[in-house]
DNA sequence: AATGAAATAGCCGCGGA
DNA sequence: TCCGCGGCTATTTCATT
């Protein structure tokens, strides 16, 4: 993995599309070696399929990392979940009831950087307490809900 | 959103493709009838670019719900873990060191189904206490993690 | 391994039903 | 709303560097 591979995943994950047009414009990357660039990283299961899944194993960011924020703010939560949301590495944030404030999650690639997290979240303004939850394995992690369900199921739960 | 929607979202969802003739192949439903359904899918929302990322508000599973699962089981984790992940709606899944054994996150279509869904934890045998936070707000959803990233970090981090 | 250019295959939208 | 057909563009292959 080089950085013209990491300069195509990001233009992916940025644009949102797959076409090799596209991430032309984005990048400068010759149409035919984008094809041969994502090729390889389709071998290498970095790519799962025609969506272009990630593996974040694969891709060098398989360490999973769920943080509950416990928060006292001034104005609207949106506004104050910003600053969450500017960290990097931070994939999924969900506002919640109960105890907790907000939970979040975030991708990293190593234990390392664990800390660089929770010390910016410590250092958000407003951020009162964090815990902290290592993940040891990613058991399934699928971005289309509907994969999760029997056709009956959803037929059901989700025609009118 | 009829039944052909959803059997279209749903073949989406398990081929990992979006290729019109490939979900013929699956659905039966004309080429080009695919082509209209998606376009009124992506009109409302519920399909999100060329990657066939949902918005599952959209869909009609926005509630989502998170499960602390905390279990004494015979054997090795990940067969375990298959008795969670055969519950319908739990799109992820993560083992944890600490306190809690499990934690898994569950996309569902209603407040009334999450009863549904921790009395099938519960249900589980091994299954000793289950903690469960409902989310309020879905602040950010991102299945692509080099999407948080700035492309500077990113090289840094991934390659070699 | 990377690229340019040709060939092919699949997508898209029109228009009728 | 659905779907068959035609035009057309984007993808993919292949030969060359």
């Amino acid at each position: 993995m080089d950085e013209r591979d990491v300069r195509l995943l990001k233009a992916i994950s940025d644009l949102g599309t797959g076409s090799p047009e596209k991430l032309h414009d984005e990048t400068g990357i010759p149409v035919s070696t984008i094809h041969y660039r994502l090729n390889n990283l389709r071998e290498a299961g970095v790519i799962e399929n025609d969506l272009y899944d990630f593996d974040h194993e694969a891709l060098g960011l398989g360490v999973t990392i769920i943080v509950e924020v416990h928060a006292d703010y001034e104005g609207p939560y949106d506004e104050f979940a910003d600053e969450l949301l500017a960290v990097e590495g931070v994939t999924e944030a969900y506002f919640t009831m109960g105890e907790t404030d907000f939970v979040v999650l975030a991708r990293l690639s190593s234990s390392d950087t664990v800390e660089r997290l929770i010390s910016e979240f410590e250092g958000i303004e407003g951020v009162e307490r964090t815990n902290s939850t290592f993940t040891i394995a990613t058991l399934r992690d699928e971005s289309r809900a509907p994969a999760t369900y029997d056709l009956e199921t959803l037929i059901e739960e989700l025609t009118d």
